[in-house]
DNA sequence: TAGTATCCCATGATATCCCATAATTACCCG
DNA sequence: CGGGTAATTATGGGATATCATGGGATACTA
């Protein structure tokens, strides 16, 4: 099964997309605004949110409903008493569907706060097709790192020039 | 994927290229204007335009959603914890999607701006697919140093010659 | 009925729109 | 060919809309 392309013949040009960085304090009531450009991705395709515990980082990971089905079709293929379906599992009780109250804000639970470590502010960090949200001094320090690592090391190979259209092959 | 021609059978004559260089200036709310030329490229396409962060320049890039995809399609077929995943999502969360107002002005985030080491004026540096966003002085300094280099060491190899249609071999 | 979640409204910051101007360039017509 | 007129473009400034955020009121729910 090949990924389709990003981009959605019906929607020329607008790329359905988490990008860029937002910071968003947290309130005492443990709202936070979800950044306004994540918000149109997700009611331009009448998406719901949802939340999840990152299996490998300190850090939430947010997206749609295609990602969480990803990962479910994707469990569903291995053996399911295999040690590593129960690992990817935790992801998917970890998880959350987000209700999003009229001023665009949500609810971050007492467990996720603590889990990403958050303290007062929440780091919205924009990687395609999904999101995730860091504690902002974390986030930083691994942009410094990454950026050092593609001095040295130098960008991986992006293979330039025009990508199949969607049935294309 | 070969890269297809940059000409366009629709648009005969016209490249769909980012070429030249334009120095505009950033007023005190940080708008600049998108250079015409630049912005007739993107209306043709009817496409968005995005700006990140270079992973190995003090400056900024340009380009519109074709790239991005590259980007976040390559992320999906390599392995999402490795090094060279995380350093292209460097790129995603540092990219934006600009909006450009009636006038052909963007809103340049204070972010981009120390990050380019901008100070009122923004020199666009159009490269092909994609353009850059100096401050003046570096590019002038950049300029001269390849020139000088060229003169010395000779150029690159530069192939040229037609270039194969896509499914072509 | 306490504790929590959701709704509703107020506010400041700032991003976006709209209009004016000046400088340049493209155009047209005598 | 030339000179005047009309677009185009970059840029400034004020008005308006959007967004993040705080706080109080109301609805759930256990």
């Amino acid at each position: 099964m090949q990924p389709v392309s990003v981009r959605k013949f019906f929607n020329e040009g607008q790329l359905d997309l988490f990008l860029s960085t937002y910071e968003n304090r947290i309130d005492v009531k443990g709202r936070v605004s979800v950044p306004a450009p994540f918000r149109t991705v997700l009611e331009r395709n009448r998406s719901p949110l949802y939340i999840y515990k990152s299996l490998t980082h300190a850090c939430l990971e947010g997206c749609g409903p295609e990602r969480i089905s990803q990962i479910v079709d994707a469990i569903d293929q291995m053996d399911s008493l295999s040690e590593e379906a129960e690992i990817l599992q935790t992801m998917l009780f970890s998880a959350q569907e987000m209700k999003i109250d009229s001023d665009g804000r949500m609810l971050l639970p007492a467990e996720f706060i603590e889990f990403a470590d958050l303290d007062g502010t929440a780091l919205f960090s924009g990687i395609g097709r999904s999101f995730q949200i860091w504690r902002p001094d974390q986030h930083q320090k691994r942009e410094t790192d990454f950026r050092d690592r593609a001095a040295k090391q130098g960008v991986p190979r992006l293979t330039l020039g025009r990508r199949p259209e969607p049935g294309e092959r």
